[in-house]
RNA sequence: GGGGGUUUAGCUCAGCUGGGAGAGCAUCUGCCUUACAAGCAGGAGGUCACAGGUUCGAGCCCUGUAGUCCCCACCA
């Protein structure tokens, strides 16, 4: 029966192994048709991308949850995949090809694709094969990419289906512009810093030789584009010049003074020139005023060739020739400095150009009312719940969400032209003809925003558009994970699609992480080069360790730090189950089931054990039941290390010397219940090692993880016997603290008096003070036992004398004594000030009142203990 | 300009609906007590940022202040 194991634990001895193991067993697919489902969509990573911390937080947290549904008996279902997206993996391609002295336009389209997939055969699946490092229990037989087959169907039909609902439509508006990447970007996709800048004032003529109109710009390269210039038209100082012309300097067109309200009479001169085709306000002044939009920049942002003066410049070039030539013409007042927002690409950080571009647009404000309102009305709930207001924020004031992409890796927009009679046909068709010529029409060339197909996620994996029967079975799913950094990228779109498509809410609970920062604090990134591995980590230290880490000390939506030591203590407490385990098995010498316990053999210590194991069964169901995954790993942590290693090991060695005794055998049976269990209870979030125990252990059912988790049960509720093996601790407590203040070294034994009115529960722990006290023999001794000149320890329940006068500095002694007394007092007046206080009596929950008189009480008669001592002396 | 987080032991952080401040690491002392030195035992270390308020009672609730971090916003 004796199994033996290594004396440390050994992750790469087990890791892999158990999770073939896992795998060939089918224990990741769901199972349980019929029962409750519970579902999770993984938040697919780029095919892009390694495996980051980032990831190993999210996966460790939706593996927590998905691993703790499935033993509770949930038809669970984790859903994995991966993001085709587009612009990252096509900047990534281009580079690549770059290298080869390739450009885009050497291949084509065809031959773009091609390569682009052949990327996605080579590295897509790299990051899955990572995910499964981490122990994810991903139901892979389901793993779904965003343009597959199935993904590409919906993003067809929801496109179409919004076309003809009016809900999406092409046309010419400011949209961000990225001059690196070469395509359109949404406004989520745009990230703004502050730039140190300059306010140049300039002067543009009246035509009529009348004099000069002063006017301030942040970019004055954009004048080339100026159609107009604008003022308030409440404002006194500009009323009469409203509707006079001005003649644009270095260009010569003649633009209009207009009169609209977005000018802020108090900003600047009060007079601002209005550029349609290069800023978004100016664009909406010129549409009102029907302002001809004029481009001047080529796509990647150079001037265009009719203004042969700049012609080929860069946007930033051209700014210091423009200024420089301004400046010659006398059309420069003066430069101030200016700090200002500047816009950027959040794919490669070049400044953002707005540019007047004609794109598809999906309509938002229909969509976010219900999207709104799902959440408000708690059918949506974020935890924690303070990012309802950051959603809340982003839906209320969205506006419309630029789809269109100049991109070639993605989903093309089905939507086709006429290049004869301009015909715009919209179909889910792959070719389509002209209905009114009957030519064959050309498709758009401009693919999907890659959260397009994302916002889809929850459904188009399980079948959607398709009435499937996994549809039916887990959609809606139950509980999102994922970072804050994306609610506005991605949760907020899957839930406006969720509720649009299929008229449900795509999940019920959004539980929302941090990021994971380096040891000072930084977030971790390619550039500063201070990201940690996960994969490194989980060679050095083991994918538990890693898990543990992640999700232990550490509330919803807060960052965390990352550091190796967190790592090693982690490591350690992997290692210290192992040698529980070691133990337990050592002194094992037959089989006992672990899902059993007879109630009536138990000792002291085993109900004692029991009793606090069947509550921390009640509190981490209840934790992991409200999303509070660090606060049951904590108690998890807690319970193994300090109360089960530390004290009940310890209190049952003396029973196992004879281990085929009644009581040897309920010992090893106790152990065994109780590790078995604790061993469910953090398989969730130690899964390897919780396998590996649990599989040495006496054990029925072939793997821990589609065993059933424990349950909390009223009659293993042992108050009495809680409180009796308290009042021992305390005593050998205290006893160990006087030895340890002493100096006297364990090996020297001493015996132990003990005077207690409880004398059979201080009968029956002797063994305990001499296992864990150093006590070579206890005896109970009665009222009148002198104990003159012994080392003294009190408690609230007994007296206990050492006899080692020798050692014994009465001066000092005296001294202790008389300031634990005082300590005790201090209690005393504490407890009496509470009972005093008529309102707190009055007031306070009875519960309380009650334990403040017993307080008070206990520490009265450790007060007369005390003196009695002090007096003899 | 709005909004939010955060401030608890030397460091990193927990602290669930208000009822006597906790952990890990670091530190000090003593232990190879045959599961574990990746360990065991014991200790030291905190006016819970500050100021008010509500309450019998506040780390927790309210108001304000300060430090710090983040998000959002078109002011040319």
């Amino acid at each position: 029966m004796q199994k033996q194991l290594e004396k440390k634990y050994d992750p790469k001895a087990v890791e892999d192994r158990l999770y073939a193991f896992w795998s060939e067993g089918g224990f990741f697919a769901p199972n349980r048709k019929g029962a409750e489902s519970y579902t999770i969509v993984i938040p697919p990573p780029n095919i892009t991308g390694q495996l980051h911390m980032g990831h190993a937080l999210d996966n460790t947290l939706q593996d927590i949850l998905i691993r703790y549904k499935r033993m509770c008996g949930f038809d669970t279902l984790w859903l994995p995949g991966t993001d085709h997206a587009s612009i990252a993996t096509e900047a990534k391609i281009v580079e690549a090809m770059r290298k080869e002295g390739v450009s885009k336009d050497d291949i084509g389209r065809e031959g773009f694709l091609e390569r682009a997939w052949d990327w996605n055969d080579k590295y897509g699946n790299r990051i899955i094969e990572q995910l499964k490092k981490m122990g994810s229990s991903c139901d892979w037989s389901r793993q779904r990419f965003t343009m597959d087959e199935g993904c590409s169907k919906a993003v067809k039909e929801v496109f179409v289906t919004l076309y003809n609902k009016g809900l999406i439509y092409r046309g010419l508006r400011i949209i961000n512009w990225c001059p690196h990447c070469l395509t359109s970007i949404s406004d989520a996709e745009v990230e703004y810093e502050d730039q140190a800048g300059h306010f140049w004032h300039l002067r543009y003529p009246f035509k009529d030789g009348s004099g000069y109109l002063e006017l301030a710009t942040t970019r004055p390269e954009t004048m080339l584009g100026d159609t107009a210039v604008a003022v308030n038209p409440n404002d006194e100082r500009y009323k009469d010049i409203i509707g006079k012309t001005l003649v644009l300097p270095l260009v010569g067109r003649e633009i209009p003074v207009v009169a609209d309200e977005y000018v802020e009479p108090d900003f600047g001169t009060g007079v601002v020139k209005i550029t349609p085709a290069h800023d978004p306000n100016d664009f909406e002044v010129g549409a009102r005023h029907g302002l001809e939009i004029i481009n001047v920049m080529t796509d990647d942002a150079r001037i265009t060739e009719d203004y042969p003066a700049y012609a080929g410049m860069d946007r930033f070039e051209a700014r210091k020739a423009i200024v420089k030539d301004l400046e010659a013409q006398g059309f420069l007042v003066r430069v101030e400095d200016h700090a200002h927002n500047v816009g950027t690409c959040y794919r490669c950080g070049t400044t953002i150009e707005p540019r007047a571009s004609l794109q598809w647009f999906v309509k938002m404000k229909p969509l976010a009312a219900p999207a709104i309102e799902s959440v408000r009305s708690g059918e949506i709930k974020f935890v924690p719940e303070r990012f309802d207001k950051l959603y809340f924020n982003w839906m209320e004031n969205i506006r419309d969400w630029c789809i269109s992409r100049q991109l070639w890796w993605g989903h093309r927009i089905p939507a086709f032209y006429c290049d004869d009679c301009g015909e715009l046909v919209v179909t889910k068709e792959d070719s389509a003809t002209c209905p009114k010529c009957g030519k064959a029409m050309r498709q758009d060339p401009d693919t999907l925003d890659t959260w397009f197909s994302s916002a889809l996620w929850p459904f188009s994996t399980l079948g959607w558009p398709e009435d499937t029967e996994d549809l039916k079975r887990f959609y809606p799913t139950s509980t999102l994970v994922t970072g804050y950094d994306i609610i506005t990228f991605w949760v907020s779109r899957m839930i406006f699609s969720g509720l649009e498509y299929t008229g449900k809410a795509p999940f019920s609970t959004v539980l929302i992480h941090g990021l994971v920062r380096d040891e000072l604090g930084r977030k971790m990134s390619k550039s500063l080069g201070n990201g940690i591995d996960p994969l490194e980590i989980i060679d050095t230290y083991g994918a538990d360790a890693l898990r543990f880490t992640l999700a232990t000390g550490n509330s919803p939506g807060n960052d965390m730090r990352f550091t190796d030591k967190k790592v090693e203590a982690s490591r350690n407490f992997a290692n210290k189950l192992w040698n529980a385990a070691r133990f337990v098995l050592m002194n094992l010498t037959e089989e006992h089931s672990p899902d059993t316990i007879d109630v009536n053999s138990l000792a002291l210590e085993d109900k004692w054990i029991i009793s606090k194991y069947n509550r921390l069964v009640k509190d981490v169901r209840d934790n992991l039941d409200n999303f509070e995954l660090g606060v049951a790993v904590a108690k998890l942590y807690d319970f193994l290390w300090d109360v089960f290693c530390d004290w009940y090991i310890e209190l049952v060695k003396p029973r196992l010397n004879d281990k085929e005794s009644e009581s040897g055998k309920t010992a090893q049976h106790t152990l065994v219940y109780v590790l078995s269990g604790a061993m469910k209870l953090l398989h969730p979030f130690m899964p390897f090692i919780t396998e590996e125990i649990w599989q040495t252990l006496p054990h029925s059912g072939e793997s821990i993880m589609i065993s059933a988790f424990p349950v909390y049960k009223e009659e293993l509720s042992f108050e009495a016997e809680e409180q009796g093996m308290s009042a021992l601790i305390e005593a050998i407590k205290v006893l160990r603290n006087r030895r340890a203040e002493l100096n006297v070294v364990p090996s020297r034994k001493a015996k132990v008096f003990i005077k207690t009115d409880k004398a059979e529960l201080f009968g029956a722990g002797k063994v305990f003070f001499q296992k864990l006290a150093s006590a070579s023999e206890v005896e109970l001794v009665g009222e009148d036992f002198d104990g003159e000149g012994m080392v003294q320890a009190i408690t609230f329940d007994a007296v206990l004398y050492l006899p080692m006068e020798e050692l014994v500095d009465m001066a000092a002694e005296k001294e202790r004594l008389a300031k634990e007394l005082e300590t005790v007092k201090s209690e005393i007046a504490r407890a009496k000030g509470k009972l005093e206080n008529a309102s707190f009596v009055e007031r306070a929950p009875q519960k309380l009142v009650d334990a403040e008189k017993e307080k008070l009480q206990k520490f009265t008669e450790k007060a007369a203990e005390i003196e009695k001592a002090l007096a003899k002396m």
